[in-house]
DNA sequence: AGCACGCCGACT
DNA sequence: GTCGGCGTGCTC
């Protein structure tokens, strides 16, 4: 590998130029130079000495040779910016996307970098100047000058982004302007909404470590002393205080002088959690929140650049915070399948923690009341060190667990959506004023509309998806948005004997209300969540008991604590919703396992009823055993049989494009290749049609690779990368994913 | 972002 | 003709 040619990005704040450009490497630094590199080049027609990046070395220019320049030299140190880039050709690698996709996720500041500076014009002349330089531009028939300094008559300042939008002027016309003295250009690099100052209270203290807790904490403790940077699952049941081991272990990273990252998912950050890490650690600590606008993002980068924060807390963005040395990364409920991106690149917070643990010489902590099946596999491997809380710090109870077979009760001739033990137990906690949660594993669960006549399910006519009835008898497609007011007639058959099954949140809401009588119902899915706040206000207002019930989705079991709820109501714990998910019985575990957890939290002892369709499958007996390690032994026994992850690894490459012939062509012939490379124990599932076979009226196309390992799989990857850019395959779009999570 | 290039109307 | 404002597009 020769390091003839670099491609740089330049390091001007401006989309248009957010791209790789091409140059000659001079031969003294070709051993030298490696990307992530900080260089010097000649750029534009003036070559102005410019910084930019080195983001790839290549052999053969990929630009016209005769206007290659070359660059100048390079800069010494290895900047943040440099370890940043390093990590997006990993990804770039890694997940199979562009240097840009790669780029523009890790350093997020690149491509908002606009947002940061508010540049405003100020006029500078007496308003008798500016008059009359406005005659005399309106005698030039000068009119864009014209324009802007009647604005200035007007205004004393506005903001430079309006008067190129709004008056259609150029810069050229602005830099005159300047010129000749009648406006100044003020850049305010302030940073906007500064978080408010935070003082650390002093003399704050968090109680005593528990004896588990102190053994966690020594053992990492123990490795740093001996300069050892390991990774560890923190497995502790809920209530056991992990975040008291995480604080512990920041304090003392913290001391060494570097930085923590602490990743969240998404939505879970409460309030105390907040208020905690603020009291221990003051203005040192910045929290992102999804709230947060670009631009203030921006700034908590620019302040971890600076060293004025050495601690983050946030989703898994958080990850890509540029500080200077990364001591320590924490990945809180590691299960949490926000962890991974759903857009290119695919990337999973795990792994590239891991990554940059790596780079930075940093200790990973992996933390869950109900690790991964992944995680604790690699545990087991002796690849993580575990690390277990197994006693509850208040010494709450565990919560009753009940579960509740609905075929038995349809038998019975219950009709209801609620068992006759739930609806028993809602009755008297109605009774004694005491909290209910009412949780529901779906959003808007089977409600589609079918044919009685034909047994059609009716289907959005883009998406092979059926389409959800919302209370307003509209229909809704939930993965195009596609509408229809109401259907009278099935569209097969022409009957008019079309109906709906069970229910979404609301028809739960109207059932509990004919069922027990009319109460305070708080409902939380993602249609009353649409709004920044509401999330909270819900939550805050079934916290301070303006509500006895709260029905909701996946969104209600994440990480509240609620005192006064005594009961927990699964309504359909069912896992053949995804059947062929080979995730499906995890998933299952977790929410389960989280969602009873909610119940008896305070106090008083909770109960909580899971009712099921299946109430034999081994997902549902160990959750409501809460017993997370005779479930797991169970899932990896048949994640051995079935071959799936952790156990071997796997692989989809999707396939999109309008034209099915094309699509399908290109898929075969990927197929073709695969099979012609002969590899030992690969398997090889496909070409198939994806399960949403076709949505927005854009065609899928899926294959699925298995191998142990992923070596293996990367390579077969970049084979497939060359059909892609043959040529022919105009108009098909291709993506790799590594273990995904979403259901196929 | 900054700079050149080319278009178009105004004026010697 | 030519001068200068003004928008457009390119930068390896």
């Amino acid at each position: 590998m020769e390091n003839k040619y670099a491609r740089v990005i330049i390091d001007i704040s401006h989309e248009k130029v957010d791209r790789p450009f091409c140059y000659r490497v001079p031969e003294l630094l070709q051993k030298e130079i490696k990307v992530g590199d900080k260089v010097v080049v000649p750029f534009g027609q003036g070559n102005t000495r410019r910084n930019g990046y080195v983001i790839e070395l290549i052999s053969e220019p990929d630009f016209e040779p005769s206007r290659i320049k070359e660059l100048f030299k390079l800069k010494e140190g290895i900047q943040v910016e440099g370890k940043m880039i390093c990590l997006a050709a990993w990804m770039k690698e890694q997940y199979g996307c562009t240097m840009i996709q790669a780029l523009q996720t890790v350093l997020p500041a690149k491509a908002k970098i606009r947002a940061k500076e508010y540049k405003t014009l100020i006029r500078k002349a007496d308003t008798e100047v500016i008059k009359d330089a406005l005659e005399v531009c309106e005698k030039k028939k000068q009119p864009a000058k014209a324009r802007a300094l009647r604005e200035f008559l007007e205004h004393e300042s506005i903001p430079y982004s309006l008067l190129i939008q709004k008056l259609h002027l150029s810069s050229s016309t602005i830099q005159s302007l300047i010129k000749s003295g009648y406006v100044e250009l003020v850049i305010d690099t302030a940073y906007r909404n500064p978080l408010k100052e935070i003082k650390q209270t002093e003399g704050y203290e968090e109680p005593p470590l528990s004896l588990e807790q102190q053994q966690a904490v020594d053992i990492i403790k123990n490795d740093w002393s001996g300069e050892c940077r390991g990774k560890y699952l923190l497995h502790g049941i809920t209530g056991s205080g992990k975040t008291r081991v995480y604080l512990e272990l920041i304090e003392e990273v913290i001391a060494r002088k570097e930085s923590a990252i602490m990743l969240i998912p998404e939505i879970s950050l409460t309030f105390q959690t907040v208020m905690r890490f603020q009291k221990r650690f003051g203005n040192r600590v910045s929290i992102l929140n999804s709230a947060l606008s670009a631009g203030e993002r921006y700034d908590q980068c620019e302040r971890a650049k600076k060293g004025e924060i050495d601690i983050i807390i946030g989703p898994r963005s958080a990850l890509f915070t540029p500080f200077e040395k990364v001591g320590l990364i924490i990945i809180d409920e590691e299960h949490e399948s926000s962890y991974k991106s759903e857009s290119m690149p695919k990337y999973h917070a795990r792994e590239v923690a891991e990554k940059i643990a790596l780079i930075h010489g940093a200790t990973l902590v992996l933390g869950s009341a109900t690790p991964s099946v992944d995680s604790y596999y690699k545990a087991e491997q002796k690849e993580y060190r575990l690390l277990q809380l197994t006693k509850r710090l208040t010494g709450g109870q565990l919560p009753t667990v009940y579960v509740e077979d609905l075929r038995k009760e349809l038998k019975k001739g219950n009709r209801s959506i609620f068992s006759e033990r739930l609806q028993e137990l809602i009755r008297d906690r109605l009774g004694k004023k005491e909290q209910i949660m009412l949780f529901l594993n779906r959003r808007g669960y089977s409600s589609f509309l079918s044919c009685r006549s034909c047994g059609e399910i009716i289907k959005c006519p883009h998406c092979d998806v059926s389409l959800t009835m919302h209370r307003n008898k509209e229909m809704v497609c939930h993965y195009c948005g596609y509408k229809v007011k109401e259907i009278k007639k099935c569209p097969h058959c022409n009957s008019p004997y079309i109906s709906g099954f069970k229910a979404g949140t609301q028809k739960i809401e109207e059932e509990f209300i004919k069922t027990f009588g009319k109460t305070e119902i708080l409902r939380m899915d993602k249609d009353t969540t649409g709004k920044k706040d509401s999330y909270d206000e819900i939550l805050s207002r079934f916290m301070e008991e303006k509500a006895q019930v709260l029905i909701g989705t996946q969104m209600i079991v994440k990480g509240h604590d609620f005192p006064k709820v005594t009961l927990v109501g699964i309504l359909a714990a069912d896992i053949s919703l995804g059947a062929n998910d080979f995730r499906a019985g995890e998933r299952t575990f977790q929410l389960l396992t989280q969602a009873a957890g909610r119940a008896g939290r305070g106090r008083l002892p909770g109960e909580v009823v899971i009712q099921s369709y299946q109430p034999e499958h081994y997902s549902i007996g160990w959750a409501a055993g809460q017993d997370y390690n005779s479930f797991y032994q169970e899932e990896i026994l048949y994640r051995k049989l079935g071959g799936y992850p952790p156990v071997i690894q796997l692989m989809t490459v999707q396939l999109f494009g309008e034209n099915k012939e094309l699509l399908e062509g290109i898929s075969n012939k990927m197929a073709k290749k695969i099979k012609s490379l002969r590899e030992e124990k690969l398997v090889l599932l496909g070409p198939s049609d994806a399960s949403i076979g076709r949505i927005n009226d854009i065609y899928r196309m899926r294959i699925i690779l298995k191998h142990e390992k992923k070596e293996i799989l990367r390579k077969i990857k970049e084979q497939l990368e060359t059909i892609v850019s043959e040529g022919d395959s105009m108009g098909v779009l291709v993506q790799f994913d590594f273990n995904p999570m979403s259901s196929f």
